[in-house]
DNA sequence: ACCTGAACACCGTTCAAGT
DNA sequence: ACCTGAACACCGTTCAAGT
């Protein structure tokens, strides 16, 4: 269905206020990123934002799924090339590198998954999701189909904490060959 | 030294407003608990809270503390009777139970981090003092010595990460014996 | 349908003034 | 030293009014 040009512009407009709070979330913050400061930077009236979304949360959860497609378009094309030996650890690096700089953002969704229900089930279904995936991968990696879902989940936990805590390059490289190696051997 | 009568009062004041953040914080959560909320609920001026703490950052930063102080209490406490078997299981549900309604504050420290140099120097205080008492408990299970910090920083994430995210009673145990588990046979 | 100016209720914090 | 009433600058959000 061809789109009409009022729904390019609102498309377009959509857009740039997507944009406009992923720049702004990620460098100064959720919480210091005011409303009237998205809309200086989207050209729009503070008020305007609220035709296009419920409210700040809402806000939030496009700016999640706005980065999720775009990490997934990457993940996609990496898939495409030639794994790197050791291939599992080069997968955690790899999505460290990807979380590296989300840490502030990642901090902000455990904060109000409690306080708001369109938060809390987008993080719902992210950790569902990314868990199938994890689990797929580890599966082709030859952890026993039983263990697969303690399994994800742990490296899922590493991962996140990993991201969320100061870590020396050193400490990172030891945490990922550690879960690495215990995946890898069948410690499950 | 035997405090004045007006120490005795400022003492009393001062664990007064913490008290009443404490509950507030861990039931309505930071964001949602305004100072006016608690300067009603300890009987005093708004402002007067600002009389014995910098900023809404340092109060919370107190009620951290006070937290802390209540459960090595009551882990001393625990360490005076005889351990459960298996113990090292027994000691990670423990934690999780310490944890378990804290939840929401631990995702405010996470997110309040980055912007608060008080709650961020709390923060490293914390986790290094924590993973010196969890490296030492693990030594004593015979986790190897050059594994100890790796060991602990994989335990404490996984426990995070089980407080952080919404775990069924089942899948918390399947993951505390996996983890108990990986430590014991000495996967390290 | 889309956008805005003006307003609302509230927030953390400050300050001059009281005792 | 300790506490307060009043104010400040700002916040997310709403609403009536415009096109």
């Amino acid at each position: 269905m061809a789109k009409t040009k009022s729904e390019i512009h609102r498309d377009a407009k959509h857009a740039e206020i997507v944009e406009a709070a992923r720049r702004l979330f990620i460098d100064a913050g959720y919480d210091q990123t005011s409303m009237s400061r998205i809309a200086e930077e989207a050209g729009v009236a503070p008020n305007t934002i609220y035709w296009y979304f419920a409210d700040k949360d809402a806000l939030l959860v496009a700016v999640l799924d706005s980065l999720l497609t775009a990490a997934l378009k990457r993940f996609v094309a990496k898939a495409m090339r030639p794994p790197q030996e050791p291939a599992l650890e080069a997968d955690l690096c790899w999505l460290l590198n990807e979380l590296d700089h989300l840490k502030t953002l990642i901090a902000t969704v455990h904060a109000r998954v409690s306080s708001s229900t369109a938060v809390h089930t987008w993080h719902g279904n992210f950790h569902r999701a990314f868990e199938a995936v994890l689990s797929a991968r580890l599966a082709a990696y030859g952890v026993h189909a039983s263990d697969l879902a303690s399994a994800s989940r742990v490296s899922m936990f590493v991962v996140e904490g990993i991201a969320a805590h100061p870590t020396s390059a050193k400490d990172r490289r030891a945490l990922v060959k550690w879960l690495a190696a215990t995946l890898d051997r069948g410690a499950f």
